[in-house]
Formats: structure tokens, sequence, C-alpha cells
RNA sequence: GGGGGUGUAGCUCAGUUGGCAGAGCAGCGGCCUUUUAAGCCGAAGCGCGCGGGUUCGAGCCCCGCCGCCCCCA
């Protein structure tokens, strides 16, 4: 007769509880604690007359099971399960002579089979492509994978939290777009069949969170998933996690503090420090971080002061001289970006954040209040990598069309990425959208950056792969 | 798209100057009253990512392709 497990079974202890209760125990000592605990056993020794199991919970706890067989009813299907298989034992909490706190059992239910093993059971399974696309076997072969999931999870619910405690309120708006606005990116393509119109999946949901406060949700965020179309590395996954919000009254130097506080917030309570490992290198999280103006920061790294209202051939020379291949349809603003993702974006470590964009590559904030040509938008850059993007936003229709209009002709001349123009967001503007400070922030990249992962891969449940064979 | 690394049993890996494919673990059979990656005995399991080529002979050499990892564009 085939294996028959049972429906259910209560179980009445969590194995980290009881290594917490009973940590004090003596070498040989017996409680007359009865429990129920619940795992896999990931580990067997038969011994003949006795044997011990390791019982292994979901969250990594372990405790041994020790199996007596004058004790235990069933004893010889108990040392016949396998590496893996699910059971729920029954017994008294014990330390044995040796030391290691078990449950000394007299039941136990074979609750599922594993007729795959997980692996090598002291190295587990390193092969990445089997770590990745069995995820399931993973979480269980290699403990820290688990952690590192874990912790995500922990990480947006301790997010969410914050962000609540500050009045933002959560919310869900479109993936399937007609307009795929918001971000410099290549989005998905789907169709509709009753509609029969192509729909595009989402490459961010920043305009219609600030349509949100236009309709006077004036402190409002989202926690979703994003689509874009581009390659595949250690940072990128074609679907990743995008937390965006959006407050009312508040600009972009409201929107600094936030971010240095929020993440200082995440590292103190999941590591109780600010000061975290990234890699071999040492990460400072603490605030206030620093703040420099993209221009400033390229003078410190090639000693030349640009600015975009110098004459376009001088920026041109620049950027040439600095290896950048220049397009003829790029203006200072954009010459001045490349030239800083060439020659000092990657020598920054951080946390660092990156002020005053040109208006030329930045069509949705505000300009500067008293810069002329840049914007008050910045990007945090940490552990050497892009962490958030943000702005005060661009309130002001006219200037938005005119800046969407740009962009379509940017979009003209040969850029992929360039922003479509969105006629119901800027009919949303004309009902008068309020000073607002906005953000977004790449969950993924925090992530990995507050586990200190080197991969996308490893803080993505089931990261995008190329289909099996 | 370019460069580097890698692909041998279910898993982790070893395979010397090209000369009948190996180990540990898991799985299977057996022994064992305090194990900790338990130990011991036994049987079984891969024809070496795929396709060509060189050679008397290729897991090792050559060519092409594919997957995975890393770096760069």
């Amino acid at each position: 007769m085939s294996f028959q497990p049972p429906y259910r079974l209560d179980v009445d202890a969590h194995v980290a509880d009881l290594v917490d209760a009973y940590a004090g125990l003596e070498d040989g000592e017996e409680t007359d604690r009865v429990v129920t605990v619940a795992g896999r056993v990931m580990l067997l020794r038969d011994q003949g007359k006795l044997a011990f199991a390791t019982l292994r919970e979901g969250d990594g706890s372990e405790i041994q099971l020790f199996a007596l067989s004058k004790v235990l009813d069933g004893y010889a299907d108990f040392v016949g399960l396998n590496l893996g298989d699910w059971v729920g034992a029954t017994g008294t909490v014990v330390k044995t002579r040796r030391g290691e706190l078990s449950v000394k059992i007299t039941s136990f239910v074979h609750l599922a089979e594993a007729r795959r093993g997980f692996g090598d059971k002291f190295h587990g399974i390193t092969d990445t492509d089997i770590r990745y696309r069995q995820r399931y076997a993973d979480l269980w072969a290699n403990p820290e994978s688990a952690v590192v999931l874990r912790t995500r999870s922990r990480i947006m619910s301790l997010t969410r939290r914050w962000l609540e405690d500050r009045e933002f309120i959560e919310v869900e708006t479109p993936v399937l777009q007609h307009v795929a606005s918001g971000a410099a990116a290549t989005p998905f393509t789907t169709h509709h069949n009753a509609l029969d119109v192509d729909l595009k999946l989402r490459i961010a949901p920043e305009l219609f969170l600030k349509r949100l406060v236009v309709g006077g949700f004036e402190r409002v965020y989202e926690i979703g998933r994003v689509f874009r179309n581009e390659g595949i590395s250690t940072r990128h996954n074609p679907e990743f996690t995008m937390l965006e919000l959006y407050q009312a009254y508040a600009d972009y130097a409201d929107i600094m503090t936030l971010v240095e506080e929020l993440v200082a917030h995440l590292a103190t309570e999941l590591h109780g420090t600010t000061t975290l490992p990234y890699g071999d290198r040492e990460l400072d999280l603490s605030t206030p971080w620093r703040r420099a103006s993209m221009v400033e920061l390229i003078e410190e790294s090639i000693g030349v002061r640009l600015d975009v209202g110098q004459p376009i051939d001088e920026v041109r020379a620049v950027a040439t001289e600095h290896g950048v291949e220049v397009e003829d349809s790029w203006g200072q603003g954009k010459l001045i970006l490349e030239i800083y993702e060439k020659t000092t974006e990657s020598s920054l470590w951080g946390p660092i954040f990156v002020t005053d964009y040109p208006e030329e590559v930045s069509p949705l904030s505000r300009s500067h209040r008293e810069l002329p040509g840049v914007t008050e938008r910045f990007e945090a850059i940490v552990a050497g990598r892009e962490l958030c993007n943000a702005f005060s936003e661009l309130t002001d229709p006219d200037v938005q069309r005119a800046r969407f209009e740009d962009q379509v002709r940017q979009k003209d001349a040969g850029d992929d990425e360039a922003m479509p123009l969105d006629e119901d967001y800027l009919r949303a503007m004309e009902y008068g959208l309020p000073p607002t400070g906005g953000l977004g922030i790449g969950m993924d990249r925090l992530v990995m950056l507050l586990t200190d992962t080197p991969s996308i891969r490893d803080v993505v449940l089931f990261p995008t792969l190329r289909p099996e064979q």
C-alpha cells in the first residue's frame, strides 16, 4: 500500500523555543515536559538499539531526536527514514549524556517522503543552477540561503511598519499600463484579448502614485514588482521589487533625510548597528550621509569643473577625452551624466547622496530653486551601487509637457529608453499637484546590502532563468 | 556582444606525461545501547555537457556548439 500521511498534526512546540528554554539542562538530565515537534530529518545515526536523528524546522533551528528501541513504537520504521523526510515526533525534553539537547521520543508520524535527497549532507548543493532553479531544495541544503531570504521578508515588514508609523498609506496601482512611463527603461509588452489592445508591464509605479497625490493621498507608497526588458546580471533581474513613496509638502532634502533614517533603522533592527560588513569592505550607514552634487564629484574625480551652461563643444571634448562615445543629439546635461557614469560613479562607495542631476536627463524632476539647468534630484550610492532615485517632483503641467516632448524627441533620435508622453498624467497635473517629494528604492539591492550578498539572485526567491534544457 | 572560469555517479569532488573511469556522502542489504558530517561490512550506480577531428588508443589534445558563474560593453 502506498504511503498514507496523516491529514494534520498538532505541533505544540517550536525547536527554537526549546533550544532557548532548555539551554541550561545538565548533561544526562531528563525533564517531564512532553512536546510534539515537526520538521525534516536531516541526519540519522542508527546505533542498533538506539538512534539519533537531527530534526530541522524550516527556520533552520535544529534539535536531536533520541530514539530507544525499548521506548519508541515503530523503532524499525524510524531508523528506516530517509534523510529529508518530514516527521512529527512526540517525547520528553532531555539532554543526552554527551550534552546534546534532545527529544526522547515515544512516538512519531511520517509526514512526507523525500524521494529526492538534499545533496551532500556536509557540502549541501553548491551548483548555482540547481540552487536557483530548485530553491525548495536550496533552502534546506544551504541554510544560509534560507537566512537571507527570510531576512528579506523581515526587511519588507520593517519597512512597511516604519512607513505606516509616519502616516504613509500603502496602495496598489496598475501593473498593466497603456503607457509605460516613469523611468528610462524598455517595457515588456503583452496583449489584452477582449479590448484587443497591447498593454505594457509597468517599469515604475511613479506616475500613478503622483496621480494619487493629486487625489489627496498626501503620503502614499507602493511596494511592488516592476518589469524591465533588459539584461540579466548580478545586479539586474527582469522583474524586481521597487518601493516608491510620495510625500506632499516635502522636497528632496526631506527625502534624503527619510532615506538615511530608514536605512539606518533597518540596519539597527537587523544587526543592532549601522556599521556593516559588505564583501571585503565596511559600510558605515550612520546618519547623516554625505551630500555632494554630480559636478562636484566629477571635479573630485577628474579635476575638471563642468556646468550645464558651458559651451557644448567644451563638454564634448571632456567626454571624448575620458572615453565616452558621444552622440550628436546629446546636450550638455546628457554628456555630463555620461561623464559621471564613466569616470566617477564606480569609484564611489558611499553612502552618499549624489545631487543636482541635469534637467535633460531628469524629465520628472523639478528644476533647482537656485542652479540653472539642473534639477532637485538625487541618487544614493551605497556599497558602490545605486540604491535609490528621488526628487522634488515637477508640479507644473506646462513644464512637464515640454519635458515629455523633449523625451519624445530623444526617442525619435534613437534613444529607446526615453520616456513616452503620458497624456492622462498631464491631465491629472492640471488638477494641481502640490509640492511633493518622491522616492524610488530598489528593494532587492537594499536587501543585498543589508545581508552582505553579492548577487541579486541570492535575494530573489525564484530569479529569472533561461528555460531548462 | 567581448574576455576569463567551469561542466566527470542523485550531491560534493579527484582523475598523474592520452593507456581498460574513481572516492566520500546519499540510496539499497547487514552489524552496533550515547551518536554529532557517527562507525564498520557488502552489493549496486557514471562512460565523463553535445557534435566532429587527431590517434593503435581521448575524461585528458584540436575545432565547433550548448549550459552555468564572474568581469566588461
